[in-house]
DNA sequence: TTAATGTCTTTTATCGTGAAAAAACAGTTT
DNA sequence: AAACTGTTTTTTCACGATAAAAGACATTAA
């Protein structure tokens, strides 16, 4: 078992959704793109779509025979990377398990554990090692630095002087820049989530990100950027883990945004600073 | 061949350095502490030099019987780690050949290339991605992003960011911190450097790095502490590129950090800051 | 009874290998 | 000739295996 084939599962569930739409599906080349794959996994997934009677595959014809049923989607868990596997089980040890500091992690232990080999451990260590909760011993295993009061601190820290300087830098955008755009379709999706609220607060999260990710983009500056992904990360085990006064929490957010919104296209250094430090200090509260 | 030496060697070079100082070496453990390596690394060091005559060892007693010689060293290029070795064919290539933004890297060739397996290479690439000149595509290559102009900009604007509010922090740092011994030590070193730049130059980026270490330090924020690994890895790599006017340059920057190391002992916040641009401005130069 | 040495076990670092996926090449169709 | 399909080659991803190195346990000396 030397490498699950994922990406192909993935991209077939994708394919049998798009069959709900057409009549007949486009070149091998175009389906690649629209899925992000390689024409070989589009084959692959034209030739099983075609034993099981879904289409009929004649070179350029690939006519849609009948409507997908749900037992023709692969498993939802059979389509996800080995990374993604990996890092669920890890965090999930992290946050149930005691995550107390200086407690050692064996490769080795996780590999059997989740039922991986070590490479992909290893890997994904050193690839999670940037999220400063690990640190590697030369020749040796690695030391949890845990999930403690210092460490939420430190990041808010560098969120905050990104974040700022950032908002300035979208504000001193010009006019006929894209992100005006961009942050216009924001406020409508905001507008939107703020007045279903009751039934629809869980999407903030995701809202959330897509917001300051465009602003940290105004930046142009890589490190600003990828440092989000430590953000994000944070963020998505945190919401799961803390569900206490979401919905209150995310209405508030919602407010805060539209503010903050609301001064960007003021281009008012001032406010933007304003509105962004306001946001930002409520956010630090949890 | 599936696991190099190289502890046991360069664990090995030192210990020999260790028998010029001494009639007789310490217990085993304490041996492990001063080289750094575990006990079975340095038991085999010590049946070595048993074997070649350096040291009788019985038990407890490990008496010197004679001097190293040169030839009992190992050589130099067989005690670095493979990730040594792979970072600098790599940075080797990159420097070198064209490094155009956009190009492809491929594993395979490069693992071929320096005749090592491509999982080291594949390990290589992950922890190195974090400095932000080379993307993954997911499944697919790694995509070089180019030493280039703006790369230089990106990582200045951190690196100002940071360095300016470390220097805050160090400044405010209690009469009683250790790292006011530290200070003084490091600026009685750099005025033997200044007082001997003619020939020394050429050891100032060692001093450089441990200098802004210190105080980068003090700002208790592992994202910044980490950060400088960035920095410190393209200075490194850029001293040995450009070598012009490597003299006058580090004459001046001997010179601004003692200005620096003046205004910092002074706790006062203004003068520290004034010192701290000044410095990073002539550094943006180049 | 503490701290060393001697011995055995476990873990890490690295490689070769093979299937999945991508990419390159060659031949067709419009 | 541009864009597709068919076929072959190459690369990535993940595993198990093995030597180096670390670590744990048992024994002995001071």
């Amino acid at each position: 078992m030397s490498k699950s084939n994922n990406v192909y599962k993935d991209a077939y569930n994708r394919c049998l959704r798009l069959l709900d739409e057409t009549r007949s599906l486009p070149s091998e080349p175009e389906l690649g793109v629209l899925l992000g794959v390689s024409r070989t996994t589009v084959r692959s997934i034209l030739a099983r779509m075609e034993e099981t009677g879904l289409i009929a595959w004649n070179k350029r014809a690939k006519t849609v025979l009948r409507e997908p049923r749900p037992d023709d989607f692969f498993p939802e868990e059979e389509t996800d990377t080995l990374a993604q596997i990996i890092e669920r089980s890890f965090m999930r040890r992290l946050l149930a398990g005691g995550a107390e500091a200086g407690m050692q992690i064996n490769e080795l232990e996780l590999a059997r554990e989740i039922g991986v080999g070590t490479t992909s451990v290893r890997e994904f260590l050193i690839r999670f090692s940037r999220f400063g909760l690990i640190e590697k011993r030369r020749n040796s295993h690695w030391v949890l630095k845990g999930f403690t009061r210092a460490f939420a601190l430190e990041l808010t820290e560098i969120r905050e002087m990104f974040e700022i300087r950032s908002a300035a830098a979208f504000a001193a955008l010009p006019r006929d820049s894209p992100v005006w755009a961009d942050l216009d379709r924001l406020e409508a999706e905001h507008h939107l989530l703020a007045s279903e609220i009751a039934t629809r607060f869980n999407e903030f999260s995701e809202l959330d990100e897509r917001f300051h990710r465009l602003i940290h983009r105004a930046s142009h500056n890589r490190f600003i950027v990828d440092f989000y992904d430590v953000i994000a990360m944070i963020f998505h085990y945190h919401y799961q883990w803390n569900k206490a006064q979401e919905r209150e929490r995310n209405e508030v957010a919602v407010g805060e945004h539209l503010a903050y919104i609301e001064a960007l296209k003021s281009r008012d250094l001032g406010k933007v600073d304003a509105a962004c430090r306001k946001h930002l200090k409520s956010a630090r509260q949890t």
